[in-house]
DNA sequence: AATATTTCCGAAAACGTTTTCGGAAATATT
DNA sequence: AATATTTCCGAAAACGTTTTCGGAAATATT
């Protein structure tokens, strides 16, 4: 391995000092512009690369990283966001790090920790499930490094954050399926640890009894979304005592696409036709829910403009002082075959 | 915000000097179990944390850090791969910086750059389509970077790599699909600078004629697999033009799952049935091929077992000397309902 | 009791930069 | 021609650690 060259060995080459090796190389003015020339010339043709540790450390701030948590990272939506992120990243010449947390709570805290020793400036997380915001995200706001929370939120929190508006997402999703006939809306939701299941949760609530339907609690079934597979499974036998009620629902809101896919394996299996025999409206605009037959209508959640937007506060708060950047991003319902008219 | 303690704080606090505060935390001998105690109480206390930038400065390695380079992030199986990387790294107390090439050679080589120049201790890359060797790996190479290449190959690479089985899994599914009777098997391929696709054209051609079965070249369409919508569109009109034909395919071999989702779209919309008038296999064992109806049976392609090999592979070697870890994963064929026996 | 060994600690240098301060040389202003 | 100003450069300190070297104090060995 050939030693990697340092300003000293540009400055010993050119018989001048590091200082002005420095200088040069940081287009900083008391310079001659000939010096300057050559002392570029020479950091090229020695193929010299600045050693961030060594900036960083000096200038007492951390490399231009972040970290971003994710509770799941094979994951369409957490995927698209991230993916949002690191366009923006990337045009800045922030670099990303990347950390999982599988909604382990304990995890996520040491991931973060992890994030803070290493020196990241700034910190953007899709909290887990059940996130404790105090023992979590507050020691880290306590050190002033520009966080901002996406996807879901904590109660209380007041601080950058990049939303949906699932609230109104799911009433839109909810109100369409009744202007379009159906009636027993069924609703496969969230535990309740789930700030983004509630909401959708009460969406679905609202939508029903500003029309006038009494929510039938029967048909309201809570899953545990920690685990993609498992949770589809879930909701195919969540479908299924669904259907052995005595009064089955028409229709089904489910918390996201993902949970649509066990009420879809479900219905094929026992030959309950979507739409006719059951209505179906998801939530996030997946990858898949085009693709899957019929086609799902779906409340579209953007994780690309998520990202991008979050990782813009994250550089606006740095530069700016305590100002705080909140967005709620609307939602619009893609209506796909999955909900046609009864 | 409070100011970050360091060892000199400790220093102080105790009336001891620098250097036994230091020898005290990383535990080293050479020092007194009560002043050892001692100290780590102060530091728990004032809640010290090392400066990584410092200790890597000091100790001429750069962090814990691995830079990894994927083709595209919201995708299946390169998320899955991520995956399996970070588990691997989390375990080992490496952190992942990701980065998204997009396809786009120029930016694979920015990328790569960036990380080399931030200081990882090593290199995991899934190459993009028609990346370059010597032009975007090589210098790396040359810089004794530890490197490990995943998922597809380079020409007369000799280095770490993991592999699938491309060939051998290709070759699988279409004896398969010969087995259950279908005889006019035509393969949605990709472009030729597509390693992976090379492969798994190979096995197909191969297997037919393993098979005494005349490859038709009207079976064989190349798609440009770059962007998934577009590619998923592309394969539906392939797929089009394969039943113009005079003499139409009966099952289709297809290079990724993804693509399959734009034969059954065509399907769907024209009343082929799959299986009865069209067999199909893809290729990956992607998510949706379980979700989908019906469902698809795939070649499985392990994402979290090739990350944590990979990772694995950088971990070994890093601390071997110049040794090669190479690991060519066998597929095994999952057979689902797309290509039940005729 | 003298000497040898061990235990424990601190001063200082070093990693590769940036930045402050000061000053010599060149140039501009009287 | 004397002085004021500007241009350009370098020495040294600093960022927060680790490590080398040396040595004082305590302990063990004769």
């Amino acid at each position: 391995m050939t030693k990697r060259v340092k300003l000293k060995d540009i400055a010993e080459a050119l018989g001048i000092s590091i200082t002005t090796v420095s200088r040069a190389l940081n287009n900083k003015s008391d310079i001659n512009q000939a010096t300057r020339r050559k002392i570029l010339e020479m950091a090229s043709e020695m193929d010299y690369k600045p050693n961030n540790l060594a900036i960083s450390l000096r200038k007492n701030k951390s490399a231009q990283v972040i970290g971003v948590v994710l509770p799941i990272i094979n994951h369409y939506f957490f995927s698209t966001v991230l993916k949002g992120i690191m366009t923006r990243a990337h045009l800045h010449n922030y670099m990303v790090l990347v950390g999982e947390s599988l909604h382990v709570l304990q995890k996520e805290k040491q991931i973060l920790e992890e994030f803070v020793d290493y020196g990241v400036s700034g910190i953007l997380i899709a909290p887990c499930l059940g996130s404790n915001f105090e023992q979590n995200l507050l020691p880290i706001i306590h050190r002033r490094i520009p966080t901002v929370v996406m996807d879901r939120m904590y109660e209380n929190y007041n601080g950058n954050f990049v939303l949906t508006n699932d609230y109104k997402g799911a009433f839109d999703a909810v109100e369409h399926l009744i202007k379009n006939g159906y009636t027993k809306i069924a609703h496969l939701s969230s535990l309740d640890a789930h700030s983004v299941g509630a909401e959708r949760r009460k969406g679905y609530l609202d939508a029903l009894k500003k029309n006038e339907i009494t929510p039938n609690p029967d048909y309201l079934k809570q899953l545990d979304l920690k685990e993609e597979v498992k949770s589809i499974r879930a909701a195919y036998f969540a479908t299924e005592s669904l259907f052995k009620l005595d009064n089955p629902p028409d229709a089904i809101f489910t918390v996201t696409d993902e949970i649509a896919l066990g009420v879809y394996q479900y219905a094929q299996e026992n030959n309950i036709n979507i739409p006719n025999d059951l209505g179906i409206v998801g939530f996030s605009n997946a990858m898949i829910s085009k693709y899957i037959s019929p086609q799902l209508t779906t409340v579209e959640q953007n994780g690309i403009l998520m990202g991008e937007t979050a990782y813009d506060f994250f550089h606006q708060a740095l530069h700016s002082n305590g100002h705080l950047f909140q967005k709620t991003f609307d939602s619009n319902l893609i209506v796909r075959e999955s909900s046609i008219p009864k």
